[in-house]
DNA sequence: TGTAATTACGGGATACGTAAAGATG
DNA sequence: CATCTTTACGTATCCCGTAATTACA
């Protein structure tokens, strides 16, 4: 294949940088190049453009009355160039735009969203799109640049896991249910029960005890279903099943007698809270502050891990 | 040297093409370039600005903040390059502009200047500038299109010569003059008559004759002197000395006997009446259809040589 | 399965620099 | 005489294409 890129737009800003310079030797000296090549290049640029836009004597240039014309064009087109180049290189040192994130409704909600406010008084030129959704997302499907999810959801490489702490997953009810319904003493007795489901993560359907004799899996049903956490935790609350439910969510509620562990002698799983973002060669700062406000937020132990 | 040429403008381009197109394979398509090509280059962009412009999955390209507000700057200073490009290349084609014309004064009244209307209004989107003057003048330094010299006025190599006729020179007086100071009758005569000088150009002032016995220059010289031969004539009408002449000025003065050859059985040198131009690789269409002009008009025949 | 983006790799054309010539103030 | 533009020439550089990989629809 033949190379023939015309490179005009170069070639019009290395004219109109010597028309500047008023000779091809001194924008040759501006530019780190030969005055040769500075030579060529303008000739090649009149080459193509089948008309002559310098007069040369060997001591000085003049503008043709074409070069004239041309040049006022290449001087705007260079200033634009330099202005687009300048405006987006601080763009991606500022700390600005829109930055989108995704969490799960549940953490957003009780861990988040609490947070946002100070965020946001920090970088006044900066906007937020926040998703609330337990699904997985795409990322550049929905330009995301920061998404919340459980260590478990991970399964895209290229991108980068910051930890924002443990999530323990607990089983537990409303004294309401359990009174009406009865106390599991044993992992199975949970199939006769209504186990709350998720539907987003099937995976968070698959209950994990650690009994003595090794690990049991449960592949858990009811009668309800939700698309989040954060509903399986309020129908919890309401007294309609019995669910797994994670830490930062249920400490509280289990502290003050509004929910009840099940099975607690069954060692309960751990997954990781995780920031994730793309792993790319530029990341934009506001992705960046996010995320090291966020583990700043979360460090050395998050919130929900406190006081205890 | 180390070459590190940004190319940032070409990139720019390229990006907005590729935005266009919707996909850096469209756009390697469309501009004859490999798909890495494309790629390749949109990264180096990326890089030298520090942000990143496009988010990539294998299949689609979607713009990232940052890309979208340099997308605009690119696709503005992308019509501006294509409008720049065609403007000029019309200007290499179309006939317009300033025609800038150096004349002698005495060719330009006799000759050239009756037949410039009819030129003028071939051309309506041309301007002209007539400079008059005998002086030999610097084409770069005063940005001169097209000048009609005598071929003795010729040095500069790099020109472009292209004949408009015979220059006769004779030398004439007026009957008035002849008959206070008498008539030569040999060159030598001469050194004792007022002799009518050109400043502009001395070699001017040095008269050629064919003796029967070889040639013989003399350097004329009287009380009179004046920047243009068409001051000489003028003045050699009003019977204030001996002028050599050219016979496009004179003829019809010969003829009606308001002047009288002196010297007549001497051989009157002859030059060569020119229009030259800078030979380059970019010729106006201004130029070139000012010279053709020119050309029609004097041949096959010059004027003042018809009707002998 | 077909297409899109990316990477590695190797080669070749390009565009540079060097050097010399011609020119000008 | 210093400096400017241009040309010729050789070459290193850089950039492209090919091909393979991964990913997505």
């Amino acid at each position: 294949m033949i190379r023939e890129h015309s490179d005009i737009a170069g070639q019009m800003l290395l004219f109109a940088h010597a028309v500047e310079q008023g000779s091809l030797s001194a924008a040759a000296r501006d530019l780190d190049l030969s005055p040769s090549a500075v030579s060529k290049q303008i000739r090649r640029l009149e080459d193509h453009l089948g008309v002559r836009l310098l007069n040369r004597s060997t001591r000085r240039i003049s503008m043709t009355d074409e070069g004239r014309a041309f040049y006022d064009r290449c001087s705007r087109v260079a200033s634009e160039v330099a202005e687009a180049e300048s405006m987006v290189s601080a763009m991606g040192t500022r700390v600005q735009g829109t930055l989108r994130v995704v969490a799960t409704v549940a953490f957003a909600k009780a861990q988040l969203l609490p947070l946002i406010p100070e965020f946001m008084k920090s970088y006044p030129d900066l906007k937020m799109e926040l998703e609330l959704t337990d699904r997985t997302v795409d990322f550049v499907e929905e330009n995301v640049d920061v998404a919340i999810r459980f260590s478990e959801q991970l399964n895209d490489p290229g991108m980068v896991v910051r930890s924002l702490g443990p999530n323990r997953r607990v089983i537990c009810a409303a004294p309401s249910y359990l009174s009406l319904n009865g106390v599991p003493s044993c992992p199975e007795d949970l199939l006769a029960h209504n186990c709350l489901r998720v539907s987003t993560v099937q995976s968070w359907n698959d209950w994990e005890f650690d009994c003595g004799d090794g690990r049991r899996v449960l592949h858990v049903g009811g009668r309800f279903e939700a698309n989040s956490a954060d509903a399986i935790y309020h129908a919890t609350l309401a007294g309609l099943g019995i669910a797994r439910l994670s830490t930062y969510l249920v400490a509280r509620d289990l502290a003050e007698g509004r929910l009840v562990r099940v099975l607690p002698e069954y060692t309960h799983e751990k997954s990781e809270l995780v920031a994730i973002y793309p792993q790319r060669r530029n990341l934009t700062p506001r992705v960046r502050v996010f995320v090291d406000f966020l583990l700043a937020a979360m460090k050395p132990v998050a919130p929900w891990e406190r006081d205890k």
